[in-house]
DNA sequence: GTTAATAATGATGCACTCCTTCGTAAGTCA
DNA sequence: TGACTTACGAAGGAGTGCATCATTATTAAC
């Protein structure tokens, strides 16, 4: 009831102009008809308000579905080629960039892998790389693009400046929005890895039925985030989800369980020694159940503490150990029943390894609408 | 924007009429150019809107003020008292009823003392006293009443059952809200005590300026309650806050630490003997001092998790020991201090045993705005 | 006591948005 | 080719909000 607020019949035909845009969005291409019925307004009502989006360039003519009974209608979509979000993922050993369109519709991805020690300067260059190769196989230039949103590990401030980050020990200090924006002549918004890949989760992957959601992004390292009511949680210093810097939370050693198994062979590189434990429990060996078990103890800690806090309606299991769900979500399951009053929902995320940019994406997508949707921020012109 | 929506022209009238209402409440009578001014409106339009609230007995009109240049202007309020609000507190020793208007403002309170394990017949039979007590003192009848609202300790279902209630054995699986709804003619809604607490603190307490709050329900049993993006948190299964469950918390028996102190004098009273403890560290005794210092560990533990999860602004340290924040609260931010990312404001609460009952009421008048906001949900007639 | 200043009131006309209705147009199906 | 179906487009009407202006009630100053 805060936000609740009436006015002038100029912001009844802008909020069902926004209603409408969102109907087209969700939707593929649609009549007339269908989007008066959606949107609850009249036929003659809902042309002018498609009339001026039409000017406006926020929407676009198709050609009419072919094989109806009765005068073909005319068919409308939002005009997601307006402009182009980047999404980027800057982790410990790769950089992701995806280009989209601005319906989150992924064009192009492109990958490049760093080292976690990469100098600070470098890193920033591989950035800029991987973001070109990624415009250059989409068509497309910096110019055609209206926000970059880039998710990266660490605590990171509201201002976009790395606050902590044990990952890329070079990273922490660092004004990353600021040098982002000195890179991208365009909006730039920076955020949390973890809470990015709950948003992709939330947005397009196993999750998109619940509002209240506790997502863990386990892999070598270990992160949380919280969708509450439908939106990510990020807290008022943009530092939610950092449980694992509680000790009692037994989570920041946790994936050493699964890395230093005495069953892994000596060359085994350390990204692939958690998969190899992972694989051997489910093919039965007894020493790396052992050590999954130990793992999901440890794991369940921090979650029960999570679930417990907040009663969510589903736990989802995302990063890279995602993969090994079918080992990992019997026992924490087990766990959770035993020590939370209700046991939610729990869930593998299907998203692999793009969930983060994925997810960068959304959050452009997200930060755009909330541009359209609040009066006075002005927009890229559409036109 | 999920909830986003346009529509016909009524609704922008109903939009400017709950944004009218909502100014009226907030504040106390006002003049048709102060609520134009205030809801952006122009004042014919203003008039046009409060012509048809004061029809429907929404708004009435009052006295205008003395002693103003020209014209004095006519004056409208809410009209508060169309109908009444009855918050209850349900706790192991003590049973509270208040009984408010439509704004909230208490104008009456009783109270009456049971033990814990007063049978479950004997305690409803409590409630309907001390709500009839609490009438009569009000001078209104259950016919006056729109809404019960009832807070009780232990974890509630969303539909009002108690679902577990360790401070109440008999209470575990009675359908409170069913119960309630026999004895009173009207909408009944049941919530969790602590979070009745929270609601209160953000309404009328330290915290009304914060939208993240973690609040602290401490006191002979242990609860919190989380506020999020203004909101109290509830829960899928309203079972949100219960972190007292976890062994790892630590937080379950750590009452016991001023509870059992040493110090204390053999004859005193359960109901002091924290008291006692925390007085005694006040004055200085190292022994009790040591005690408090195991307590705020304790107590440390659990809030450091959820300070880490949800970097809220604010902590609130509400309940009954609030009293003695000054002897808690230094300790408590130094281990705060150390374990988390933010040091978040840590606050005592400024409401007395009546936050519970308080907050109900409080709760009862959201759900009177849910209603009211809410188009469909018929209201109790107003005129 | 009278007059000027101030601020609210009430009435009028206008602009905008949405709705209903109806005749017309453009397809499919028999 | 004609019947049927569905969409289009235009016209008229109702509801809502705004700007404007003459009127009214009160205070302040002379």
């Amino acid at each position: 009831m805060a936000t609740l607020r009436g006015g002038d019949l100029s912001r009844l035909r802008q909020l069902n102009s926004l209603t409408a845009i969102g109907a087209l969005r969700g939707a593929g291409p649609l009549t007339l008809s269908a989007l008066a019925k959606r949107t609850g307004l009249s036929r003659p009502s809902m042309k002018e308000v498609v009339d001026e989006l039409m000017q406006l360039g926020w929407v676009e003519e198709t050609p009419p579905a072919q094989g109806t009974i009765g005068r073909p209608a005319r068919r409308y979509r939002f005009r997601a080629s307006s402009g182009y979000l980047v999404g980027l993922d800057i982790g410990g050993h790769n950089i992701r960039a995806a280009l989209a369109n601005l319906n989150g519709e992924i064009l192009a991805e492109t990958r490049q892998p760093v080292r976690p020690d990469t100098p600070v300067e470098e890193r920033l260059a591989a950035i800029e790389r991987t973001v070109a190769s990624c415009l250059a196989l989409g068509g497309k230039t910096i110019a055609d693009v209206w926000i970059v949103a880039a998710g990266t590990i660490g605590v990171i401030t509201p201002e976009g400046r790395i606050h902590y980050c044990a990952a890329i020990p070079a990273w922490t200090g660092l004004d990353l929005a600021g040098r982002l924006r000195e890179m991208f002549p365009c909006d730039v918004v920076v955020e949390n890895d973890s809470r990015l890949a709950a948003r992709a989760e939330a947005q397009r992957g196993t999750v998109r039925d619940a509002s209240d959601v506790v997502f863990l992004h386990v892999g070598r390292r270990m992160g949380a985030a919280l969708i509450i009511g439908g939106n990510v949680h990020r807290g008022f210093g943009a530092a939610a989800g950092e449980i694992a810097m509680l000790p009692q939370a037994q989570w920041f050693d946790a994936p050493e369980h699964l890395q230093n198994c005495s069953i892994i062979p000596p060359d085994t590189s350390p990204a692939d020694a958690a998969g190899y434990t992972l694989a051997a429990a489910r093919a039965g060996d007894p020493v790396a159940l052992a050590a999954v078990e130990r793992y999901v103890d440890d794991l369940a800690v921090g979650t029960s503490a999570m679930v417990l806090l907040l009663d969510p309606q589903v736990v989802v299991l995302g990063g890279g150990f995602s993969r090994s769900a079918d080992v990992l979500l019997p026992p924490l399951r087990e766990r959770l029943r035993r020590s939370c009053i209700r046991l939610p929902d729990v869930r593998a995320s299907t998203l692999g390894d793009e969930c983060v940019v994925t997810g960068a994406i959304d959050y452009a997508v997200a930060h755009l609408d909330h541009q359209l949707f609040t009066p006075d921020v002005p927009l890229p012109t559409s036109r």
